[in-house]
DNA sequence: TATTGTTATACTCTATAACTATA
DNA sequence: TATAGTTATAGAGTATAACAATA
């Protein structure tokens, strides 16, 4: 798992003030470049006909969720606003969402997804995430576990 | 860290078959909608004079490995040839790459790093990776040591 | 005929700036 | 004046298809 020539307790980077460093990776660097590369080769893991990545995954965030704004989407999201009325027009235009008007704050509209865009969303995750799964399955319970608590931990940093 | 009211060794779903769910959590879409979003935040954490994560991500490849051919950096980044012909393009405009017609093979050329280029990464990726290193920074030695090997894991995955 | 690199073309994602309507 | 949403516009990233040169 780890690098068994440097993830000795001895290890001074671990001992001195460069968090940075563990296990003889410059832990921020490494988790950039994997980021990048992991996050094309999951976009790229869909039929030609599914939607995107970038329109499931804010329609996946109102099943689960439940109905919200688009601003609350794009900050979730990480993309600007204007950004994020485009997918969300996309998904209008495809059925899979409905904009309704806030009855307190007539500036506000708030963002649903259909039944329709429910079952996408089930049947989409089910196909797309297949790669991921069975990658995922090839590795120990320990490794699972890792894996999971990383994603944890990272969310937490990104929370918006 | 996991949710202590699903984290439980009795937790049926460690001990059956569905290896996807993990501290009650569907391991593969989490992982999926965190690595979309970290990945469009890193990709913002940048002046508007830096190169883009595109070009940085290859340059820095061939500053750490040496000089490659345009077809292992594509397979390396996990995009398309073309795309990356593109960004070996951009890259060799500004000059910080080399092209390097190859002795044996006269269909294959070489991608070098010049000195410019390898300034340029040491740098970016310097200031670029502020943030994440200010995050990093926060977490106790667990937690990075968390992350690193899930780095670990992760990449062997998607070693091309 | 297969492989490596490249060009042509089209489409998606994304941001910034500007505009509209409401608070 | 501030906020939520939207439209206008432009640029970067990406892929597939087609082409050229070499093995």
């Amino acid at each position: 798992m780890s690098n068994p020539q440097e993830s000795t307790s001895g290890n001074p980077d671990r001992a001195t003030a460069n968090p940075d460093r563990v296990d003889g990776i410059e832990l921020s660097t490494e988790l950039r470049s994997l980021i990048m590369r992991l996050g094309r080769l999951l976009r790229n893991q869909r039929a030609s006909s599914d939607i995107t990545e970038g329109q499931l995954s804010p329609l996946a965030y109102l099943v689960r969720n439940g109905p919200t704004t688009p601003n609350k989407l794009s900050k979730w999201e990480r993309v600007s606003p204007p950004s994020m009325n485009r997918t969300i027009n996309s998904l209008e235009a495809q059925g899979l969402v409905v904009r309704t008007p806030d009855d307190n704050d007539g500036r506000m509209v708030v963002i649903s997804p259909t039944e329709s865009g429910r079952e996408l969303v089930y049947e989409t995750r089910r196909r797309r995430d297949a790669w991921l799964h069975h990658q995922l399955a090839a590795l120990s319970d320990a490794e699972r576990q890792t894996i999971a608590e990383a994603n944890t931990i990272l969310r937490a940093i990104i929370e918006p």
